[in-house]
DNA sequence: TCCTCAATAT
DNA sequence: AATATTGAGG
């Protein structure tokens, strides 16, 4: 269809491995999460906020970071010179930031489109809405408030590599649907028994003792960046890398699983 | 151009 | 079932 944007900037593949090694410096100097600030708690206490009736505007403050982090990632990896695909707008290669890969699913037979970043009008792989990947979605939806929750800002915000407006806006509906049905006749929370999803009043189960660092998301690519050292330790502020996959949230733990590659089989 | 929603497809 | 895609309407 169209033949607009599908500016995926995932020269990650056309570098080759350079990247690695200015990667591994870059993560050298980066600070660790709990240096960072969480952003997934408001600044001002709700208390004075509501008695000063501060006006929701965190979406400009987190833009504002998140630029400075695309800025800071997308300067580091502009090695390969080629690129520089003039794009449109300051904050165009938020694509290719440095955020967490989400998981997709993908079909082939190992073949063909998947495996490379298509830039061509290319099939996506399924997106696989982990608790983890939801949770930033609830985080930054929350953050921007009902006005300014829309697809294209929420995707901006979550910043996370290879994720589409149009898959923000199909789970914002489906979110939306959940959320509406939950306040529209529950005289008390209680969610449907059968609301054992993501959605669910406990959109992502708290891990009682983060023993394992906890990856955002993950992408089916070969891994231009691996990162070892950033824990999920107990907050998820905004800026974390991707790790390895495994999103084995569930309490109890035990199961974790792979950035599987859904061979399609079922 | 983007957003939202319902219906539909995979 | 979960996610994607489309199409209408704003």
């Amino acid at each position: 269809m169209g033949s607009e944007a599908g500016g995926y900037d995932f020269d990650f593949l056309g570098g080759g491995g350079e990247y690695e090694g200015r990667v591994a410096e870059w993560e050298a100097g980066l600070p660790g999460c709990d240096e960072l600030t969480p952003l997934s708690q408001p600044l001002v206490p709700p208390g004075l906020a509501a008695a000063f009736r501060i006006p929701p505007e965190p979406g400009r403050t987190l833009l504002d970071v998140h630029r400075a982090s695309s800025a800071t990632v997308s300067r580091l990896r502009s090695s390969p010179g080629s690129g520089s695909s003039p794009s449109s707008g300051p904050n165009a290669h938020a694509t290719g930031g440095g955020g967490s890969f989400p998981s997709f699913s993908s079909k082939g037979d190992g073949n063909s489109a998947e495996s490379a970043g298509e830039k061509t009008a290319a099939k996506r792989a399924r997106l696989v809405w982990t608790p983890q990947l939801h949770k930033r979605f609830v985080d930054v939806v929350a953050h921007l408030g009902i006005k300014h929750a829309v697809p294209k800002s929420i995707m901006q915000l979550m910043n996370v590599d290879g994720l589409s407006r149009e898959n923000v806006a199909s789970h914002l509906q489906k979110y939306r649907l959940y959320v509406a049905r939950m306040q529209g006749s529950a005289s008390s929370d209680r969610p449907s028994p059968s609301d054992d999803h993501i959605f669910a009043s406990t959109p992502v189960p708290r891990e009682p003792v983060p023993a394992a660092p906890m990856p955002p998301a993950v992408y089916h690519h070969p891994a231009p960046m691996t990162m070892g050292g950033i824990t999920g330790g107990g907050h998820s502020g905004y800026y974390q890398h991707q790790q390895h996959a495994v999103y084995n949230g569930y309490g109890g733990g035990g199961g974790h699983s792979y950035p599987h590659y859904h061979h399609g089989d079922r």
